[in-house]
DNA sequence: CGTTCTATTGACATCATTCAACGCCGGTGG
DNA sequence: CCACCGGCGTTGAATGATGTCAATAGAACG
């Protein structure tokens, strides 16, 4: 589920990649070019569905999502991006984008041309290394995302998105536990292959339960264990009695308990 | 959802990487080795999930499935495979096989140790274009799959199967109306993420409606079309009031027609 | 300040799963 | 040869988790 981040220790932490073209291992100048950098706002797409493939990217800052279009017209969101993360891997096949990519904020990338990707995988053995990973990363990330969509349940689901959100900022450096979504509800819905509806439904239940809470795009955590819990098993009896139990004072009918 | 096909001109039909490793690309002997294919039989595996990750396979005769275990027990199937299709490239993220490889009957695969890998993606730029394309195409593929799962019926997820499994058949050569299914309705329900009950429902569903006929593992596509309208959209009405008027002779209540 | 997008909530409909029973087939042992 | 058995496949009935439809409201945006 989570976008492979690029990383080596000898190279530039935002754009592992330009490191490695640029780095100690090749042979080429370490003069940068300057205009491979460029800034996108809100909305703004990268590339749409059948351009032509020519450069790979890094998100350098930012955040974006990637979907593909169905001949019906109706969208698929497969995955959001997040500063580190390498964009285009997928053009190979046909050389041409099989997907969409749209900015969720202000982001900044940088452009690897295809001659430039070329010759640096002819060169450098540890570049080879590096997209072999990334791309058999994706690979395993996406059958995660498969595993999910088809196994979990809708608040399993939602569990797991959350969890995985954190885990990607702490990667960063970020708090795991307070963060905003860069996304609506409408792409996390998507994305997950399940009504907006829903998320908002599963959103409050979980604010209710002290699992969370949301305010708009602003989340936090409150409770990484209980979160796993949604994410293992649903029924949580123990707890429902516990809940039960806080409410004594209440009237509550015993066919309440055999159901 | 189809795995790519190597392909090349210039290289064996059934085992493109050996052809490559040791065509006139390289700088390679052209003694194959002998020891680099096996047999295996129904129900063998291949390699196991968490297994070091140390050679890529094709399939060179047979079928195989790949799934992977949750940590609750329940598995996943994540594709089928059919031969010229590469197996294992995923294993490059952690080194590790993230998923398990079982044969659906006796197959054949040539083993590419990773050595002998490295070494041809070192000397050989067709080498590194072919890699980058199949693993390019099984991304993408996967990226249709949660198309599927995520948005379609289960008719729909059904029939997109069916015409995928066809399409490859074809593809080799081999009839695509009329080919027996080597996975068990157990694995397609799996892989599809829905019960066996419904997979079995739709087929003979879609066999009183003349568009395939089943027995047992043998499926023949009695109409293309008629199945490419099932995956389109399913409402299908004016087909309906057809199917109504070509049971005239039968006695229908009216009530039939307002349900 | 209105329009549009996003989000929340309720009532209802429905598709697909679940549970259950049964039939078929191939293998295995008496 | 027959009886038994386990895996696979089919079918029916009931339940339930999500989607759909609809109404509303705040935020963002120009």
């Amino acid at each position: 589920m989570t976008m492979h981040r690029l990383q080596d220790n000898n190279v530039c932490q935002n754009c592992a990649l330009c490191g490695v073209c640029f780095g100690s291992d090749s042979h080429m100048p370490t003069s940068p070019t300057q205009k491979s950098h460029k800034v996108y706002h809100r909305g703004e797409s990268l590339f749409s569905m059948g351009d032509t493939f020519d450069a790979l990217f890094i998100l350098r800052a930012g955040s974006a999502k990637s979907y593909l279009s169905t001949s019906e017209g109706d969208e698929q969101v497969s995955g959001f991006y997040h500063p580190g993360d390498l964009i285009g891997l997928d053009g190979f096949d046909s050389m041409k984008n099989p997907q969409s990519l749209t900015f969720l904020e202000t982001s900044s990338v940088c452009r690897i041309g295809l001659t430039e990707f070329n010759r640096a995988m002819g060169e450098s053995a540890t570049m080879r290394q590096l997209i072999l990973k990334s791309m058999s990363h994706s690979l395993v990330d996406e059958q995660q995302l498969m595993l999910s969509v088809s196994k979990l349940s809708a608040e399993q689901r939602l569990a797991k998105f959350l969890l995985d959100l954190s885990g990607r900022f702490e990667q960063r450096g970020l708090s795991g536990k307070v963060f905003n979504l860069s996304m609506t509800r409408i792409d996390i819905a998507n994305f997950l292959g399940m009504a907006i509806e829903t998320i908002s439904r599963l959103l409050t239940k979980m604010q209710q339960q002290r699992i969370i809470d949301v305010n708009r795009r602003q989340i936090s955590l409150l409770s990484l264990d209980r979160l796993h819990d949604c994410l293992k098993n649903e029924p949580e009896i123990a707890w429902t009695f516990l809940s039960i139990a806080n409410k004594s004072s209440e009237n509550i009918p015993m066919r309440a308990l055999s159901a």
